[in-house]
DNA sequence: TATTGTTATACTCTATAACTATA
DNA sequence: TATAGTTATAGAGTATAACAATA
């Protein structure tokens, strides 16, 4: 049980934002910390058996947009090009993608799924949005549109401001 | 610029959510590739000069509540035991926590913020807050109202289902 | 025995800097 | 020179298992 003095109970309650809530400066804090810990939280419910987090997401990139450069996959995710590198040798080892050397341009290289990669992410996803998936049917229609479109308005903003810096 | 083959450009737009979108199978899936993405990208900005998230956050909890327990930091964090003592101790060597002895029970330890970790929260948040208010100033109020449900209904749902398994 | 916290260990994710190969 | 990618290195964050101290 955690430890809550008189006066601080108030700031976890689940109430509806105030608009002072809504103020740039107040929100920008209050949504980094709820993305923090909401991001963990999904993360940890991750099964043994399933792909770290950042494996799976690009294989399922690959599989839905197809063949990639290590560099366009880093640029989608926001991620440096050896953060990338290091995810697909992983994904490598695994069997689940394979690299080709593209076709005229020596310098490039193409991240392939494979069959065993397919199969992988609809096995894993199968597992791993289940428990999110729970939450959200416990939810109103209205929560779960807001969450849809908070989604885009994440995607958003963290398109924006040029390449990670 | 990232290689988008036809066909996929879509996925990536920014569209209000279908009513499809909001199914709970499919927002788990989208809302966890969101989160992970904006976190990624939040986090990143932070400036070289700051303290590193999680230790940030939790001075900031122990500023908002008072001393707390590492066990109960644990939990209002939802992370494991261990974890929290490694950031606890990260917090001491820098000199913006203290550790102190609990009056009656021997096995209990309070985290106490310094001063010097007062002003520090205070310095952090004016710098690192930055960026992410200023994307959230170039949204309508509709979309900054949208963004601080979601950041309740994230709470909400990190706090389900029990100690973090 | 149960609770609180720590130590030991290991893995994932991430970045910057420096390097290689190709264009 | 510029671009694509990798290697080298380092730091942050996280977890599980095993342990010590106290209740």
């Amino acid at each position: 049980m955690p430890v809550i003095p008189p006066g601080g109970a108030v700031s976890d309650a689940l109430q509806p934002p105030t608009s002072a809530q809504c103020r740039p400066a107040t929100l920008a804090g209050e949504l980094r910390s709820a993305l923090s810990v909401a991001t963990r939280r999904i993360r940890s419910r991750r099964g043994a058996a399933d792909l770290p987090d950042q494996q799976f997401t690009v294989l399922a990139v690959l599989l839905r947009k197809g063949p990639m450069t290590p560099g366009a996959l880093a640029d989608h995710e926001h991620v440096q090009p050896p953060t990338m590198t290091r995810t697909v040798n992983a994904l490598v080892e695994l069997g689940f993608v394979t690299k080709e050397p593209h076709p005229t341009d020596g310098r490039v290289v193409l991240v392939r799924p494979t069959e065993a990669g397919e199969s992988e992410v609809r096995e894993t996803r199968r597992r791993r949005d289940d428990w999110l998936a729970q939450q959200l049917k416990g939810l109103s229609a209205d929560d779960r549109a807001t969450l849809a479109q908070a989604a885009v308005l994440l995607r958003q903003i963290a398109a924006a401001g040029g390449p990670a810096r």
